[in-house]
DNA sequence: GTCTTTCGGTTCATTATTTGAACCTCAGCT
DNA sequence: AGCTGAGGTTCAAATAATGAACCGAAAGAC
């Protein structure tokens, strides 16, 4: 891998610590040389995308992200065109809701509107979303063009909980259903107790840009609910990227492309 | 400069373009070889900063700063936090208002709100601000140890308009105003016409993380308006730093840490 | 229609950078 | 005192980066 992969990565490593760490326990989770890692960190503060904290002299998240992300956000206004239908997808379900960004070939949550109930699911931005594993992941795959999909269910499947689907026929099966129905159900394929419906939010004739997700605790997911909150989020979803991409949506059949 | 180094800046220089730029462009902008400068982008683009679009094979940035700032936010919650004051502060002043953060050693704008006038001051989200040409570089400045104020105007320093100060000893003393004062001024710093103000946002005993800043028509801004807007910016800054470092703020002596 | 330039992208011998074991110093523990 | 693991540094050996020259395609010039 060339230095810069390792150094993108490390970043990565340390975007997913729970909080600020150590130069030996970068290194540690890095798998890489405590003087490397070093070399890395400095290059990576000097342009803004690590700190460290002089007393502690732990390391963490940096702001440059933040400037690079809002040149993104004004170019692709994404985040901003989103948010409000999931705030109101939230309130309208009592759900919590969450949206993903493809990026790097990885599905990541980059906003969360929590349930505002007592029991609710709780989810972290900047998780990664398993496509395998995820309604969201799912959700969007169903979409993307066959050449992906094969990439995705090609690479060892994690079987995060009893009920994870890692039979690569079985999810193929499960995204022509998906693809079928215009949004995906999951059950308990992250987290046992949580069933989660989402759909693809994407431009008419390519590949998803991302998705958006409701999860709920299994009690309150009866067959119909689910079904509910999933032509809920798929018309959120839908709304989402005409706003984004223009209303030609509307005409494109999305069983159309996969012919090929 | 190390690989990792020069890829980062790659990536700097892909944020300033306009917008999406080829690969030649690119090449030439950073000074990079044609084959060095696309492996760098192959590898960017592997870890998601940038993007290619397959149809004219562009480049431009990606999704993963997304990500990143998303984290970044949730740790240290600037954006959030400062949007809402600088929103009153805009509507309360009708001048455009911006907020910014200090990252990599530079001032970089992280939000907008625009004034609703129709004669009103634009500003990038994601431009530099030269720390001796704009309000917040000389209010960011003048609360931060001797040691940044040095490294600051050691560098040459560029005269955007003829009122720019580009003199080490003229600047040094508008600093020590601004400081006495508790916010900046500059007039035409940067561009002609243009007059601002700005204060730091800051925990008390450390460096300032970014500023906040209004910016109105020379025309609208009489030595009145600008004291006024220059009281309502600093009122605004340190209500900002109260809520994100606590209610220390308000006992702290900003003059008693320049003694030594 | 053909010539020319410029584009994106690739190759491979040369070259410069990265690498990591060993080392240092310091702080906390036994 | 002695040990352990922290952050950080050094330098010869190993490896990865480099860029002139190259290709095919396509846009402009004539």
């Amino acid at each position: 891998m060339s230095t810069i992969g390792k150094a993108l990565t490390l970043l990565d490593t340390i975007s997913r610590l729970e909080k600020e760490a150590g130069l030996s326990d970068i290194a540690r989770h890095c798998g890489l040389d405590k003087a490397t890692a070093r070399r890395f960190l400095v290059e990576l503060e000097k342009h803004g995308f690590v700190e460290q904290d002089m007393e502690t002299r732990r390391y963490r998240l940096g702001g440059a992200p933040v400037r690079l992300a809002r040149i993104r956000e004004t170019r692709f206004p994404y985040l901003s065109v989103a948010t409000p239908f999931a705030k109101e997808l939230a309130s309208l379900t009592g759900e919590t809701v969450h949206l993903s960004e493809h990026a790097a070939g990885r599905l990541s949550t980059i906003h969360v509107e929590d349930s505002q109930r007592a029991h609710r699911v709780i989810v972290d931005v900047g998780s990664i979303l398993p496509f395998h594993a995820t309604a969201s992941g799912l959700g969007f795959l169903a979409f993307c063009p066959q050449k992906e999909i094969d990439a995705a269910l090609s690479a060892p499947l994690q079987a995060f909980t009893d009920h994870t689907l890692t039979d690569p026929t079985a999810l193929r099966q499960t995204l022509g259903e998906t693809l079928r129905r215009g949004y995906s159900i999951c059950h308990h394929g992250l987290e046992t107790g949580v069933v989660s419906v989402a759909a693809p939010i994407r431009a008419p004739g390519s590949t998803p840009v991302g998705a958006i997700a409701i999860a709920a605790p299994a009690t309150r997911a009866d067959k119909e609910t689910v079904e509910q909150m999933g032509r809920a989020v798929m018309a959120t979803a839908r709304r989402i990227s005409e706003r984004l991409f223009g209303l030609e949506q509307a005409a494109a059949d999305p069983l159309a492309r996969r012919a090929g």
